[in-house]
DNA sequence: ACCCAGGGTAACT
DNA sequence: AGTTACCATGGG
């Protein structure tokens, strides 16, 4: 079964490619036809680009119960007709699921006219358009996180999939995400292949923590993004950026302000006394639309 | 060979 | 409270 969902101002390749997901891989078919493959914490998917949203192709529907009236009428593969109505118990699971994901309730629109009262921000924002800040899994995010540390992208994409295929489910063509209890219980001769380096006690220490129920993921959710960031930093190897991470890329708590070596530069630069207002109340989108717009360009 | 990467920790002033 | 060496590894 295909889904359309309608997500206004989503672009796949600025989104999936920003750096704050690392699973999903652009293919091309014979026909030039560009999907986006990948896997969010066990769930696989192959999602296409449309005008005003998206298709999953062939959505897993895994033990989901919904209405046949549902099936035919709002979410076949017709683009023009149904639209994403909110999280409603009515909607196939698929469609909660990655609707959620790409954050479909957030009106990107309104965020990113305010933006564009600023100068920098407005040039930011008019050359990555569709950006989105996407809702991932706490746990995955938070390991992918801890592996990003001083370390580059193709790299962090290397070492989360032997991670998946060492200790996840199999899934499809890939592996799911490991769960914290699995992870919790890998051996060192486990570990040895993936690589990770000095990261390797870091996301032991967070798939133990998370497991023993030490450092319960859920609550930092609930939580303000002060007491959740001082949760997640009770972890060895969460500093302030990664911890930022997780709460801007799991929970979408945008006070967080992610400050990495581009960020710094960027502030240096063009923002001496702090963000403008226009800004203020969604610093954590800013932050990513600044990251991508100064990191593509000196590339 | 060299530089650096979506940093954090520990050990210093 | 604010610096700095060091950490493992491999992509560019």
């Amino acid at each position: 079964m295909n889904y359309y969902i309608k997500i206004p101002c989503l672009s796949l390749e600025r989104t999936l490619e920003s750096g704050q997901c690392f699973r999903w891989r652009r293919e091309e078919s014979d026909g030039g036809e560009v999907i986006y493959c990948g896997i969010a914490g066990t769930r696989a998917a192959r999602i296409r680009q449309e005008p005003d949203g998206i298709t999953i192709l062939d959505a897993e529907e895994s033990g989901v119960r919904f209405g046949e009236r549902a099936k035919r009428e709002n979410f076949a593969a017709r683009p023009e007709s149904p639209t994403f109505g909110g999280l409603s118990s009515e909607l196939p699971e698929a469609v909660r699921f990655w609707g959620h994901y790409f954050d479909a309730e957030t009106d990107y629109e309104a965020i990113l006219n305010r933006f564009s009262e600023d100068e920098i921000l407005r040039r930011a924002v008019s050359e990555n358009r569709g950006l989105r800040i996407l809702r991932q899994e706490p746990f995955e995010t938070l390991i992918t996180f801890i592996l990003s540390q001083n370390n580059n992208i193709p790299r962090i994409r290397g070492l989360v999939e032997r991670l998946c295929a060492a200790f996840g489910e199999p899934n499809g063509s890939g592996y799911g995400f490991p769960t914290a209890e699995r992870l919790a219980r890998a051996e060192p001769s486990e570990l040895e292949p993936i690589r990770a380096g000095f990261r390797t006690r870091y996301i032991m220490d967070a798939a133990k923590k998370v497991a023993a129920g030490t450092v319960d993921l859920s609550e930092v959710g609930r939580a303000d993004y002060e007491t959740g960031k001082a949760m997640l930093r009770g972890i060895v190897g969460v500093g302030e950026k990664v911890a930022d991470c997780v709460l801007l890329f799991a929970y979408h708590k945008t006070e967080a302000f992610p400050s990495d070596v581009w960020i710094k530069r960027v502030m240096a630069e063009y923002y001496k006394n702090g963000l403008p207002e226009c800004a203020a109340e969604e610093k954590g989108i800013a932050q990513q639309y600044l990251f991508e717009y100064f990191r593509k360009k000196t590339k």
